[in-house]
DNA sequence: GCGAAGTGTGGCAACGATTCCACACCGCGT
DNA sequence: ACGCGGTGTGGAATCGTTGCCACACTTCGC
């Protein structure tokens, strides 16, 4: 445990100090190839006396990959993103690999250059929300294995693990319709990825199953972020008195809904019902708790970095594979009959 | 934008496409050191033809620096956690370095063995939330900057970034006591750092101020989770029955509280008051809104990454520095008189 | 007693990019 | 003509680790 002054400690050090080559100290160490047990035994006492720490960025560029995946996400704060970040991390962590975490909020531009930058440092394997297909392209066109999670683009020819969001809005609409709503306002911010259009689908398939037409000006469509839910809520109520019930499409959206149905002092369930998809702490919380769609969200996280494991072992082999979780509904104190 | 077959371009293959040396190409490629214009347009079109992305790796080596920075935080899902690492990545990309987040889960073993692979990672700098002494020691030890985020150890060496606890603390505890609070109970997770020891100080200094004798069987020293804050904060009304108001330590200890004081369908605030460190976004969500003191918390980070990056430029030399940032105790509907 | 198989070990060439360094060429002032 | 400073280029060493290969020594079995 000595630290040595300036320099750190290479393998030569340790090499030199238990009076053998390079070659064997490495042998020792790594376990890769003939070593004495006495030489073994030497090799490992100078390496912990010199505080020795292999270098990995030179063990890489011999080995030619690294221990390093690639994250890409859209926003941390978001604890969607959280999550699913905790849950990768945590399976990397368990299988030897430190996980680097490029945040592109949400921006295709932040999202390309971060992955140029992984691709920089030839990570072995990657796993994204993917904002545009550039950026998939990019990776996979030289060969780095790219598991989407969370949304996946059309084109995509990478494995993904994602969330049946349509079955998981059907259920929660499905849900709203039996208490007899009929006007189900649909607040949403966006319509570009899976995420959004299968929560979008998932909704209008209840209204077909129960057979009450679709009106597409109950569906708002948001900017980003809470405070721009909040206000199209607003409108959305002022346009359409008759509402009964709102689904929220993700939390942030959730999070507007609820303050502008607070700021207005609407009363829920009595005055409108709520249900939201992906579910969090806060739902439960809150007077009455929200009935929401809960997703496996550290499962996804999880379940992403299996696959990406799994493709760069090359356990796993051929054409992309698509795995779907369940989302589960919820019922809670926010709905009731129309 | 042509993908080569199966092995990546080198640089050495830019080099040959553009009828240079490798040693132009580099040139033309970093800007280090002369190269003709006619050159430098030639290489550039060779790389970008050829679609060769330098290796970092081989750089690295090279250069013996990373473009990596380790962060070590206790648990992304906590969204102070995910705050913190949304400051960091934010501040680090825009100089163009990488967040690598190691998880420890508020376990020290896996702290170190985390260290030790940034170590051998050779990162330039971390940015840690520190558990025990020994991981800071063992990178400072090895010449690495450490940054000490939202807690600092007693015998830190280290650059740190605090919130002022015990200021907040004995605000939030003083805003009760002037409301005629004389029992107020303490919940708290952990006593072991700065944080919890310094809102246990501000809360004990608030008290002193008001002359009221401080009774320590009104602190309840609870295990991690909202779940054992919440058992916990059942045990404290049940013991003092007294109680008029708690002050909650962090987000998660508030959660519980929260919780508990829901399932006794306690008035808040009628029955009881409660105020909680750090803020987070569902405290203004439920009705009523809770009195908290806010952390700059991406502030925090985003001031720790300045911090690292200053001391990895040799920008920032000499004695370690502590930054404090100021909390802000905002008054909600969640505190009322005794 | 001799090849073969099994143990160990050190030398050396990579991995891919980056610098020194030497050198070459040009123009220009003396 | 000569030297000199400014441009531009290629060669070669280097970063720290690994792994192939050659070689040495031991131990057997026949």
């Amino acid at each position: 445990m000595t630290a040595t002054g300036k320099r750190r400690a290479t393998i030569g050090d340790v090499a030199k100090a238990a009076g053998v080559s390079p070659s064997t100290a490495s042998r020792a160490l790594t376990g890769h190839g003939y070593a004495a047990a006495s030489v073994k035994k030497r090799v490992l006492a100078a390496a912990t006396s010199l505080g020795y720490v292999p270098d990995d960025i030179a063990r890489s560029l011999k080995r030619r990959t690294s221990r390093l995946v690639g994250v890409v996400i859209s926003d941390l704060r978001n604890p969607f993103y959280a999550d699913l970040a905790a849950g990768i991390e945590e399976v990397l962590g368990a299988a030897g690999f430190q996980m680097v975490v490029v945040n592109d909020d949400g921006d295709t531009d932040r999202e390309l250059a971060g992955v140029r930058t992984l691709l920089a440092m030839r990570v072995p394997g990657t796993i994204v929300t993917p904002l545009s297909a550039a950026a998939g392209a990019l990776l996979t066109g030289q060969g780095v294995p790219v598991v989407e999670v969370d949304r996946q683009m059309a084109e995509s020819q990478c494995d993904a693990v994602l969330v049946d969001s349509s079955h998981g809005a059907r259920e929660a609409t499905a849900h709203l319709l039996e208490l007899g709503h009929r006007r189900v306002g649909f607040v949403v911010d966006e319509l570009e990825w899976t995420t959004g259009v299968g929560r979008l689908d998932g909704y209008r398939r209840a209204l077909r199953d129960a057979r009450v037409r679709y009106d597409s000006t109950l569906v708002a469509r948001v900017g980003f972020g809470a405070g721009n839910a909040a206000a199209a809520t607003g409108e959305l109520l002022d346009r359409h008195p008759d509402l009964t019930a709102i689904f929220a499409a993700n939390n942030v959206v959730a999070e507007g809904v609820w303050q502008e149905l607070q700021r207005r002092r609407l009363r829920v369930p009595a005055d409108l019902s709520l249900v939201a998809f992906d579910d969090q702490p806060w739902m439960t919380m809150v007077e009455p708790a929200v009935s929401a769609v809960r997703q496996p969200v550290v499962r996804l996280g999880a379940k992403a970095a299996e696959l990406v494991l799994a493709r760069m072992s090359g356990e796993l082999t051929g054409e992309p594979r698509t795995v779907w979780l369940e989302p589960e509904f919820i019922r809670r104190a926010s709905t009731r009959e129309a």
